[in-house]
This record gives C-alpha cells, sequence and structure tokens, in this order.
DNA sequence: GTGCTGACACAGG
DNA sequence: ACCTGTGCCAGCA
C-alpha cells in the first residue's frame, strides 16, 4: 500500500527502474558470498560499477549491502566495523590480515 | 543543458 | 600500502 506524499520516493517501491534492478540483484547474493559493484553492472548491463555505488548510497539500506564491495575485496569508508561484524558471522573468506575480502574464494558466481 | 558530488575501476608512480 | 589522474554514470541543484 502506497499512500505516500510523492515527498521521498526512496521509501515507496517506486525507485527509478535502474535502482530497483540493483537492489533486485544484491538481495540475490547468497550468505557468505559478495560481488564487486562491477559486478553487479555487468550483470545487469548498465550503470557501471559508480552507477551501483550511487544506488547503494542512497537505497542500499533493505539489501544486503555488505555483500557489494569494491573490485581489489575492500569496504568502503565508514562500512567497515558492520560489514566485517557480518563476515564473521557468515564465515565470508577474507586474506591474510582480514582487512579486505577474498574475492578468489567468496565472490558469487551466479548461481 | 551545465556543473558538481559520490559506498567505483584501473593504470601509474 | 598510499596517492593521483582519467573514465565512468546516477542524482540533484
Amino acid at each position: 500500500m502506497v499512500p505516500v506524499s510523492t515527498r521521498d520516493r526512496r521509501d515507496a517501491a517506486e525507485l527509478t527502474g535502474f535502482a530497483s534492478r540493483v537492489l533486485d540483484v544484491v538481495d540475490q547474493i547468497p550468505s557468505g558470498r559478495v560481488l564487486t559493484y562491477g559486478d553487479v553492472a555487468e550483470y545487469l548491463g548498465e550503470g557501471g560499477a559508480r552507477g551501483v555505488g550511487t544506488v547503494m548510497a542512497r537505497y542500499g539500506g533493505g539489501v544486503p549491502w555488505w555483500r557489494v564491495l569494491r573490485a581489489d575485496g575492500s569496504v568502503a569508508p565508514g562500512l567497515e566495523e558492520r560489514a566485517f561484524a557480518r563476515y564473521a558471522a557468515e564465515g565470508t573468506a577474507l586474506r591474510r590480515g582480514g582487512t579486505r575480502v577474498d574475492l578468489s574464494r567468496a565472490r558469487w558466481d551466479g548461481r
């Protein structure tokens, strides 16, 4: 139900088509696996890594945002604490030192 | 339309 | 590991 005052489409399901598709993909990433911003963009065939990052920053709150990271396995500034707590809980593979996710092992193949 | 601003990617140094 | 420049794209003033 959506009487919504049109003031902020953010909380309505009325996101832009692109944003909606980005969130849909992220929502499908299995626990313990991850995707890079670029992976999501490539999967959708639109937006680009930067576009995905923009969407995540604005609308990522409702999806497993910690499963989307940078191409080198690091997490965006300010999100590390919450993200790594999740990785520990999900058993996500980390690189030695624990500062980044081991993409070679944790990257989701899309299946 | 123009001109920023950003949860980005990549090549260099 | 860090910083810089370039290319990229969505959202907003």
